[in-house]
DNA sequence: AGATCATGTTGACCGCGTCAACATACACGT
DNA sequence: ACGTGTATGTTGACGCGGTCAACATGATCT
């Protein structure tokens, strides 16, 4: 970001104003962000959004859609790397997760902020979310051919996990967990009692 | 709430104040909260609630304040007539903790808006999520008493199992769970795997 | 070169949060 | 009963932010 500014076009206005977002949502907050500010950062007026967005919540939803495949990268580099077996791919995966927000707080309440958003019809952050999902069910299939998880539906499982680990990124995110307790360790006990959950029930069945 | 409007003095504005942003929180979710229009709605001019709230946060803070009492009394109740064995308290509890966001699900988000409240350390709101976090680690204590579900800190205990069912509750408000899956089973599954993740581990100890 | 479309700019509108100045009514000591 | 102070409401204004319409500029294609 360095070679423009000259003339009445700006370039890639569209790409600029996403990036420009999203740094102002990490500085300042998801309040910071004003349609006229943004304009104003990236030296355009404060009606020039509008040739790229429709509304705000259009721009948001853009913003949001790149965190996800953000955080779908991640995942998916974090995993790389992992043994296969001993339902590690879906620890790493879980606790990276819950680092990614901690590291983007505003950024990852932004994903989740259907009312801020408005569209949750949105087919491209539908999408992206949806990513993530399938990155879950697969390590999960995965972990269950290995039998080191219990059989089922994967794509329940993978929404019991899912609801874990963005269960515990809201709660450290939005302070509602004592600022005492060991945050690292925390994410440990919690991706350990979910995986020993998934892991093949006991003899007593499921219910 | 019918025996008022009569004149310059309203009787209890403060009060009726949350409830009215109670109510269109409900209806018409939090954006549709507007100072103007609440005041409007009670038949009072667009300054009169800065004579109750300072601002429109502190009001907002009230309304999620009143959402966890409502939902602190609510699993307090579904608690009294559960049997206080295997695990059966905390599992209505979780189960509870869901349906009622799934009721009210503006209004749980707001409880969760630290970004719209901005008022992180508000010592009612923390006092009152508190209480929540109060009630789940009495909960795990019975349980762990009973030698149902493994020794350890109860309190990270109860950050692991608020952190799951929050999570599901969001999921599911935001609209990221498939359609078509089951949502009391899903619930069901969730609550369970988190019970059997929380039993007394196996021999391989823990972590 | 000329026509056309995309991209920016300017200037306005309106709603909303908030504040200051003013109005009213209730409470309380006399 | 009677003032009078304080809590509670009202009015009017300000500024900000989202958005739109009208206009300007520049790139692109022939």
């Amino acid at each position: 970001m360095a070679e423009r500014a000259r003339t009445y076009h700006h370039g890639d206005l569209r790409a600029a104003l996403v990036a420009e977002a999203a740094a102002m949502i990490s500085e300042g907050g998801a309040a910071s962000v004003t349609m006229r500010a943004i304009g104003g950062r990236l030296g355009v007026s404060h009606a020039a959004p509008y040739r790229h967005f429709p509304d705000k919540a259009a721009l948001l939803v853009a913003v949001a859609v790149e965190g996800f495949r953000r955080l779908d990268r991640r995942l998916g580099a974090s995993v790389g790397e992992a043994p296969r077996s001993n339902v590690e791919r879906l620890r790493r995966m879980g606790e990276e997760y819950v680092r990614f927000a901690l590291e983007h707080p505003a950024h990852y309440r932004l994903m989740w902020g259907k009312e801020a958003i408005a569209r949750q019809d949105e087919p491209e952050l539908r999408e992206a979310a949806g990513g993530l999902l399938e990155q879950l069910v697969r390590a999960i299939e995965l972990h269950q051919n290995a039998g080191e998880i219990a059989p089922g539906d994967p794509r329940s499982q993978a929404y019991v996990a899912w609801s874990a680990v963005h269960g515990l990124a809201s709660l450290l995110i939005e302070g509602q967990i004592d600022p005492n307790v060991d945050v690292e360790a925390l994410i440990r006990e919690t991706t350990q009692t979910l995986l020993d959950g998934m892991r093949a029930r006991g003899p007593a069945g499921l219910r």
